[in-house]
RNA sequence: GCCGGUAUCGUCUAGGGGUUAGGACGGGUGGUUCUCAGCCAUCAAACCGGGGUUCGAAUCCCCGUACCGGUACCA
């Protein structure tokens, strides 16, 4: 049995919500990975629903049968999950406006188009697409807008039925009127007026029985009763277009909000080649979800107390739609990592601690693309093998682990920090240093080799006290003519293979007394004699 | 090309007919210090341009310019 719109007015009845109730969604498409962009208007609405005490819709809008990526729905569900900004209705579970995939809603559409024809406010179109694009580029070579020529406007009922039977394969286009200027009121930018002539006869409704985005998105969302529709400013132009088809069906437009395309460094739309478009690529990073969100909300609004750091609920209770920035954002990686490194250093050491291995066991766990996680992100390439033995080091002695968060919190910014910065503290990653690096301290390998022998000697009782040891460290320093800098250089080189580490002395701490002995013994071993 | 949107330090922004144009990130310098990070102090850094209106414009108006978006049987 065919639907008529009627009936589905009576399937999907207007909501019992209170007056101030905002409904919204987003409609991602299942066409790759879930993008930053969306990530924002998910925060953006799950922040209007909870405030409003409205709901927050996710629908899939996938009508585009070429563009599918498999997987690309659970995909976008669990980054909705790992954001913190789950949707009351969508595709996992059901809701009383489902389906929330528009594959699954295609009679709708279907008697949306009949309608609209029978009402004279669309028309079916035979043009082939080879006539469209030759008709696109006389129009271009001519200087004028590509726009539908019409071509198919006065076909009668007659001529269509002839031309149907026959097999021909067409489409439903909009009639747009002429002469008209459609104005609508956004919330953050006012009015916005635009020409009816500047609107095209769009196709509403492809020849595969799919609709385009604009019948499915003024369809479902009046359907799903939807009061405010949150999008990105590239819909800005075709807005005309779906206040024309409100006006067509007889239906209340609802409230519109264009939000600005995040930038890259460039000033150009964020882009996968300089910029990092997917909320996986900051996940896998060790972005923590509360500081993502912060940071999202952050270069879009301000908050009142002209915070940078804020709980996100401090957006949900305090934001206005009026209030979110309509020029375009750069997505600046520094303050992110500023951000999240403040968010790393609040949660603690103990919960730090399950953070960062639940993070690393994630990133194991993840299959191809783990070498682009640290790629250029630090220069640093770790690969699987390290990652793994990492992974087991850290999580088998957690006391040990604790110490090393707890020693300089605020070295790490992102999660995977941990794990680049926190080998230096694991003997399967040392590496005696160069021996020019010491040389560079203590002139003579002679001379270093005596140093660190003592110290290797001495390690036991020297480690018990912070005091004692500096002492002697320095005293030492004094007995060879050296200042102390080049002696706990040469010192942190020798046990820790690198110039750059916390603290000595809590480093020496936190490495066993063997550890430390076997360091030092490598590095000895590796020293020239003078020459 | 045409249509639309936007315009305050490098970046995110606050403000808005009379202000030392504020904050944060980033950067510089100094301090703390055995290195790095951090922390503290401190400095530099902006109202796109041109015309109006006005006693007075960064703020209001107009015109440019730049950037972004749209101009598909993609969303």
């Amino acid at each position: 049995m065919v639907l008529t719109l009627d009936d589905y007015d009576r399937r999907y009845p207007p909501r019992q919500l209170p007056p101030d109730a905002e409904v919204g969604r987003i409609g991602p498409s299942p066409t790759g990975r879930p993008h930053i962009g969306t990530a924002l208007q998910a925060v953006i609405n799950r922040a209007l629903a909870t405030k409003s005490g409205g709901v927050f819709i996710l629908r899939i809008e996938d009508t585009d049968r070429a563009r599918l990526v498999p997987g690309a729905v659970a995909e976008i569900i669990e980054a909705l999950k790992w954001l913190g900004v789950e949707a009351d209705e969508g595709p996992a579970g059901s809701g009383p406006y489902a389906p929330y995939e528009q594959s699954e809603r295609l009679p709708l559409y279907s008697a949306a188009a009949v309608q609209l024809i029978a009402d004279g406010h669309a028309y079916r179109c035979f043009c082939t697409p080879e006539r469209l694009e030759s008709v696109r580029q006389a129009q271009a070579a001519r200087g004028m807008p590509t726009r539908y020529d019409g071509m198919c406007r006065a076909l009668t009922a007659a001529d269509v039925a002839e031309r149907i039977a026959r097999g021909e394969q067409s489409v439903v286009r909009m009639r747009v009127p002429s002469g008209e200027a459609i104005t609508f009121h956004d919330l953050a930018r006012g009015a916005i007026t635009i020409q009816s002539t500047e609107v095209d006869d769009a196709v509403i409704l492809k020849s595969d029985g799919f609709p385009t985005y604009h019948l499915a998105v003024v369809v479902d969302d009046h359907f799903m009763r939807v009061t405010t529709v949150i999008r990105g400013e590239e819909w800005i132009s075709s807005t005309p277009k779906h206040i024309l088809l409100y006006r067509a069906f007889g239906w209340t437009p609802p409230r519109f909000l264009h939000t600005a395309l995040l930038r890259d460094a460039k000033g150009r739309k964020l882009s996968k080649r300089t910029g990092d478009t997917s909320i996986g690529y900051y996940r896998s990073q060790g972005i923590l979800p509360e500081a993502f969100r912060n940071f999202l909300t952050r270069i879009v609004w301000f908050h009142p107390e002209s915070k940078d750091v804020y709980d996100p609920s401090d957006f949900t209770s305090h934001f206005e739609l009026r209030q979110l920035s309509v020029s375009g954002p750069v997505v600046d990686p520094a303050l992110l990592l500023h951000i999240n490194g403040l968010y790393m250093r609040r949660l603690g050491p103990d919960v730090l601690f399950e953070r960062v291995s639940a993070h690393l066991r994630e990133l194991s766990a993840q299959g191809e693309g783990f070498a682009d996680t640290f790629e250029g992100a630090t220069g640093e390439v770790i690969t699987r093998e390290a990652l793994e033995t990492f992974i087991t080091a850290f999580t088998a002695d957690r006391a040990k682990a604790i110490r090393i968060l707890s020693l300089e919190p605020e070295r790490f910014k992102r999660l995977v920090d941990v794990l680049i910065q926190g080998r230096v503290y694991y003997d399967e990653f040392f590496e005696p240093p160069a021996a020019d690096k010491l040389t560079a301290q203590m002139e003579a390998p002679s001379a270093v080799r005596a140093f660190l022998e003592v110290m290797r000697e001495r390690h036991d009782q020297l480690v018990t006290s912070k005091a004692s040891w500096d002492a002697f460290v320095r005293d030492y320093a004094a007995r060879i003519g050296l200042k102390p800098g080049k002696v706990f250089m040469t010192l942190r080189l020798a046990v820790t293979g690198t110039a750059m580490s916390p603290p000595l002395f809590e480093v020496l701490q936190l490495l066993s007394p063997d550890n430390v002995r076997r360091r030092l013994t490598l590095t000895i071993d590796r020293l020239p004699s003078d020459a």
